[in-house]
DNA sequence: CGGGCCCTGACAACACCCTGACAGCCGCCG
DNA sequence: CGGCGGCTGTCAGGGTGTTGTCAGGGCCCG
């Protein structure tokens, strides 16, 4: 879940802001100073900071320097004043974007996704590891101990409906239908030789599997 | 040097925005209809966009729908209305941020530079060294043992797709569709034809590649 | 006309996929 | 207790598809 920082002094605001992210599914924590902003950014790094200039303890432009000291985290920053210079000062301080009160809920909804969409949207890494192994679906590559292994498209195809589906149960059925299509539902052995390649590229010991396990007469199970 | 692409129907606006521009070298094209400003991009793509809303010829959401259809080119958004459901329109549909007419230009600019400051940051990649091999993208140059590559169009065209993308499997479809348009998916044999062409330039034994690797049935991939 | 450049077709070598067969394991039943 | 059938893991062989490479022809441009 998108986790989302909102550091303003203001109860109401921090009220609103809060019920219209939970309400998006958002995770929210919440700040009342510069101070406990950077506590809180630092104990638990958000997806995105929310953050109004016009706090008590410190400067707008402070909060947004210590936070680039060390994250590129999004920042999209409130304020009421309207004034030209205090915009190019946050934005060149390392703002990504900046908002004058009073706003509309949904522009700054839409602003934040546009600012997620290019953070995230970069999509975090897919790279799931169980033992010595890990496996980079993006890259379509997998290491093992250091060393890559060379998987052919069918074992490939195989590991990876197994890995997104960690710790379920897969049926024969599933798996034939996912890796080889319609048609294939009754090519069990395939099934069966194809995960003992798996087993024997990617475990410790492939006579007794701990990752690539088979539950009889029902399927088989990634446990990472 | 950075280059913006400033598409906006009034001349007037056009000229002034070139000429701030043009004095903190930018290096800038500009478009008066939409049609005109994809033709700019796709021959020429900038580093960054200002989009005015209100063209001639197309709605904007259009030309944002049309540019991100194959780029992830920050774009800003310039417009007249400041109702708020435009505001969220363009965001959604792939727009980065969003100014208000009349717009103070040294606003503008600091959005631009925050804008810039993520996209450039993340892009790096100006210049790839790979065994006796460097690449430079910016100037288009391949230099091999001190030597410079002499390289058909086509052949530049792949190198960049796979440099791009290092360490990554990019699938035959993604290749051709990125190298030769589409249309051309099924031109596989093209494909093996140009890679062997790569590796005959820059591989120091064409018939056992290092970094121009093929996964068999899969696609290929460039490791560093 | 000559020179690049791009595309197509052909072929040998290779990698991959499927099939069939067999042994081990387990639970069931005679 | 022993035989039996179902399921699983493993191995080897033949068929199929893919890859690397070469030669040849069309196109554009100087």
């Amino acid at each position: 879940m998108t986790r989302v920082l909102v550091v303003d002094d203001e109860p109401q605001l921090l009220r609103a802001l809060g019920i219209n992210l939970r309400a998006r599914r958002y995770e929210v924590t919440t700040a009342a100073t510069g101070a406990e902003a950077l506590r809180a950014a630092a104990a638990h790094p958000p997806d995105v900071v929310v953050l109004d200039l016009g706090l008590p303890d410190m400067d707008g432009t402070e909060v947004v320097a210590g936070l680039r000291g060390w994250t590129d985290v999004p920042i999209l920053v409130l304020s009421g004043r309207t004034d030209s210079a205090d915009k190019v000062d946050a934005l060149d301080a390392g703002a990504d974007d900046y908002v004058t009160k009073p706003f509309g809920m949904d522009e700054l909804l839409a602003r934040l996704r546009a600012m997620l969409r290019r953070s995230l949207g970069r999509e975090e890494l897919p790279s799931v590891s169980f033992g010595e192994v890990s496996v980079d679906l993006a890259a379509h590559k997998v290491v093992r101990a250091g060393e890559e292994v060379r998987l052919t498209p069918t074992e490939w195809h195989l590991l990876e409906v197994l890995v997104r589906n960690p710790g379920r149960l897969m049926s024969q059925k599933q798996l034939l239908l996912e890796v080889w299509g319609p048609g294939y539902e009754t090519a069990r052995g395939n099934l069966r030789l194809y995960m003992g390649q798996l087993r024997k590229k990617l475990e410790t010991d492939a006579s007794r599997p701990v990752h690539l396990l088979n539950e009889p007469g029902m399927g088989y199970r990634f446990e990472p």
